[in-house]
Formats: C-alpha cells, structure tokens, sequence
DNA sequence: GGTATCGATGCATCTTTCATGCACGCATGG
DNA sequence: CCATGCGTGCATGAAAGATGCATCGATACC
C-alpha cells in the first residue's frame, strides 16, 4: 500500500489523538467522514497503523523511577543472545529493549516504583544472568519529550 | 482518586489495546459495560489515562534507522540545559529525550529514514549546538520489546 | 476527440456503540 | 434497626461507525 497524502495526515493526526471521531478527523484533514473511516480501515488492514494503545500517568501511579540500563554480555553468540534476548522479554519493568551496535551490546528502558525495586531488579535478577558481564545505569531525571510520534512529513 | 483492581484492570487492558469499545472490556475484566464506560471517564478525567495514541509501523514507513544518542554538555548551568532542552523538543526525529544521571547528560531515542538524514542530524544539527561537547550513538539492531506499557499488578 | 473503465468520493441509511437516568443491593454509621 | 451513600446493572435516547449507491475525475484506448 502507498499512502497519499491524506493518509499520511490521517496517521500524524492519529499517533497525536487516537480517540478521535472519524467527524474530527474529517474537519482536520478536509475530507469527509465516510472517507477517514474506509482510509483509517485500509491503513490499519495494511498494517501501516499497527494499533492504538492508552498512555498511562506513569507518576500518578506511583512509577517514580525511570532508568536507562545499558548492557553488555560476556561473550557474543547466538545462544547466550537469544537466551538473553528471552529473559528481557519476560520482564514486566523492561518497557523497551533494543540489542545495539556501539559500546554497548543492549540498551533497556525500565520503569519501577521506587529504589528498592530497582535495586533489587538490577542485583537479583539482571546481574545474576550468566551471560551479563557489564551492568551501566543512566536514571533519567527528567522527560524532555516522550512522543512515540513518526516525524510524519505531510508535505502539506 | 484511588483506582481500585477494576481500574487497573481496565488500565491493563487499555494499555494493549485502545480501541476496546465497553463490551469487549466488560468481557475482559467481568464488568458490565456501562460500568467500564464511567471507570474509564473517570480514568481519563483524573489524568490516570493521559491519552490514546495510535502506533504505526515505522519500517514499512520508511524508517530504518533507530538510535540511541548520548549527549554530553560542555557545561552545566540552568543556561545552556534549558536551551538544549528547548532545542531537543523541536527536533522532530527526536521521539523521546531524557535528561539523566550518569556518565551522560542526555539520552535521546531517534527515529530516521537513512543514514544519511542520521549523519545530517548528527553533524550538521546536534553537534553545531554550542552547548554540545560529546555525541555517542548506539545503533538500534534489533528491537527486543517496545512496549510502553506499565506493569500494572492487578493481584488476581 | 470521443468514449469506456476504474478508483475515489460524498450522501443517505442502517447498525453498533456510547452515555446516562433509574432502581436495586450492599456496606457503613448513627 | 434504619438512614445514608456509593457502586452496580438494566434500559433507553444520542452519537458515531460502516456500507450501498450514484457521481465525479482521471487515465487509457479506440
């Protein structure tokens, strides 16, 4: 599928505000209602919207900690990565996990109530994988911006 | 407002899926649907649930390149963070920015089409920043979680 | 130039979903 | 024991979603 423009509009519109009404998707990028409805449907069939998710308020539900964990394995092959690769899935607190090119062999984004947690996460449960070598925390002090938004450009 | 385990039931369930009408979630977490459409007006009203927020495929987008970028300041002073700060959140590519503790002093997750529009961002945009004295990129090879859930205990 | 064909669009209609008034049940406190 | 208040399910009116149909515009072909 090639997404036109007003596709590309529908998209940016929807990463902001995925609970809006096919009428206000219409008034945002002039077309009518029925057409955002069959457009949204044919983008979401062809997987380009993979699906809508709710934002929760992190702090208001008493996630105080937020940290990025860097990580690196003592020995490199398709074994101890893949069984790594499974442990972080697991784990609930890992919001994301990227394996990376660079100093590092991963980089995680969890989230945890508070230092004990987190304590606890990174000596009883991370460091203890065999295939850990090399544990580095970055607390993140303070969100400067957190879209999950696509730099869509609509070129109009 | 206390969200009792319904609430984080509902949460839980909204987190994965946003476009749940009230029947579906009442089947979900053995409620009636009138009921989950109040809980959830309640949710959303007392800030717990921030937003709904649609996630698109960003490799059939066009979007190969993800990268983890630690920044470090040349000096700290409210001055020069605030306006990196000021400068990261215009940066469109930029999808999430943290300013943290650690060996850096940010950690931006990017999003791009090429490598090229990497370089570009990298040496003509991030590096020209007067405040910038030290630039490390972590490719994104493989994307082992990407969540963006809570981990919500709803205890039964 | 004329015409046929195909996809995209808007309107109208039907169906589904949402929102809310109401009465009931349950708990707590007088 | 009764009164009060909150949470709940049911039923109804309102809003939003999905879709058949006629029309429009563009392209291709004669």
């Amino acid at each position: 599928m090639v997404p036109d423009r007003f596709d590309l509009r529908i998209m940016k519109a929807l990463q902001k505000n995925g609970a809006l009404t096919n009428g206000e998707l219409s008034e945002l990028i002039n077309l009518s209602a029925s057409q955002c409805s069959r457009r949204r449907a044919a983008l979401e069939a062809a997987g380009l919207i993979e699906g809508y998710h709710a934002r929760l308020n992190a702090k208001e539900l008493g996630f105080s900690i937020r940290a990025i964990i860097r990580v690196n394995l003592r020995m490199h092959g398709q074994e101890s990565d893949k069984e790594f690769s499974r442990w972080v899935e697991r784990q609930e607190e890992v919001q994301s996990a990227f394996s990376v090119s660079g100093d590092a062999d991963y980089v995680l984004d969890v989230r945890m109530r508070d230092l004990d947690s987190f304590s606890q996460f990174i000596h009883e449960r991370l460091l203890i994988q065999p295939q850990v070598a090399q544990v580095r925390s970055d607390f993140v002090l303070k969100i400067l911006k957190d879209n999950q938004a696509l730099a869509l450009s609509t070129d109009g």
